[in-house]
DNA sequence: ATGCTTATTCAACAACTGTTGAAAGAATAC
DNA sequence: GTATTCTTTCAACAGTTGTTGAATAAGCAT
């Protein structure tokens, strides 16, 4: 009872429960009331913490993209340190995009992983994915693509960006945890063993960029 | 006036603004008053035709579902045979599985490229996922799944179906049309060209199942 | 024309929505 | 201990939601 139990705050308890809630239901799905029970407050209190629901939405959506973010960096220059004078290889360039997500102790925090299942969703909706995407990621990609760009130095522009977007697909629902590869395979394969899944992520994704890069 | 203009059943209205509405805002997102006000009818009207919302959401998924799933077997049967008494190449088989949405005449067809965006929708879809694309996809994706088997013996199925699981996100993300990649490329990439992605996506795809392929 | 079935609208329902202003409680500064 | 600020709850609001039953219109056989 030290300070590992440390009692959050009731404006973290919501911020908790609208992350669970929004990235299973999404943001149309959820009402504050049901946030509002699960975080074990009153309706009105979401309104004096937050303001409006579309600016709860973001916050919760904001909270930890900055931590990822810095995850990512770190990995990249680790990356580019470690083959430097020479470029990055692609592989190791997309297990750093890849790797920080997928270590245990982020895994096994159910935080993290309602996180990874919200970023799925704003990813992937046609209203939010765009604008939020691009105003808390981007700078973060652009690192990544400037990476790629010195490692396939003969690749276009469309191949570089589809590739990205194959890449972002396909973490996208892997993150969404659907369950559906459980359906699909019928058992063999588990769609919620991202860590298992991880490791062939970044063997089929980086075979992709590397072909494209030759043309 | 004669056939092409065809008067459409309000039925049939319904459903196109259903399609249209559900596409871009998601299921809760939508309110039965916006579907019957852009098909110019009472709101009463979609209860009659369709019983409840859920009903209608379903329906409305369905109804492309399986013309979508005949393209695709048509243009399997077709790369399997020509390619007959050798196994199909990976790279012909993605081809199958993608290309039937990218001719142009449904890329131009409004009401296609919104049943895709749904596509998009519901396979990232936390709730619906699983469950709606199993039931009327699997049938069609396990015959894909059998033809890339045949192609990469010696693949284990951790590939396999992690495999299918990146090419899923990836065509999903791309049919949503967030216009993302438009705003990552500052312009230079325009993701609502799905003509010009899908060669990339053919490329890179094939790519990461023929590096998985080999293990 | 008449009867019958199917389509469609109208009006209304109870339940739920996000949001608010006032009141009560807790914490903090003096 | 009192005044002040920050939290939290309470009660209520106007608007919207999916859904329904009765009323009306249209289509169609006879």
């Amino acid at each position: 009872m030290a300070q590992a139990d440390v009692k959050i705050s009731r404006k973290e308890a919501i911020l908790d429960a609208a992350e669970a809630n929004f990235a299973k239901h999404g943001y149309d799905g959820v009402t504050l009331r049901m946030i509002a029970r699960d975080a074990g407050v009153d309706v009105a209190l979401a309104n004096y913490h937050f303001g409006r629901k579309h600016e709860l939405f973001e916050q919760t959506f904001k909270r930890r993209a900055d931590l990822l973010n810095q995850w990512r960096l770190e990995a990249l220059d680790a990356c580019l340190k470690a083959a430097a004078p020479k470029p990055a290889k692609v592989h190791d360039i997309i297990d750093a995009y890849l790797r920080p997500l997928m270590t245990g102790e982020h895994l096994s925090d159910p935080g993290w992983r309602h996180y990874y299942a919200l970023l799925g969703y704003v990813n992937s909706s046609a209203v939010w994915g765009a604008q939020l995407m691009t105003k808390s990621f981007d700078e973060t990609i652009v690192r990544f693509i400037e990476a790629l760009r010195i490692a396939m130095p003969e690749a276009s522009d469309q191949a570089i960006y589809w590739g990205y977007h194959c890449l972002s697909g396909a973490i996208t629902l892997a993150l969404v945890q659907t369950g559906r590869l459980d359906q699909l395979s019928k058992g063999r394969v588990c769609s919620t063993d991202l860590e298992g899944g991880y490791r062939e992520m970044v063997d089929f994704i980086s075979a992709g960029f590397e072909r494209i890069g030759q043309k």
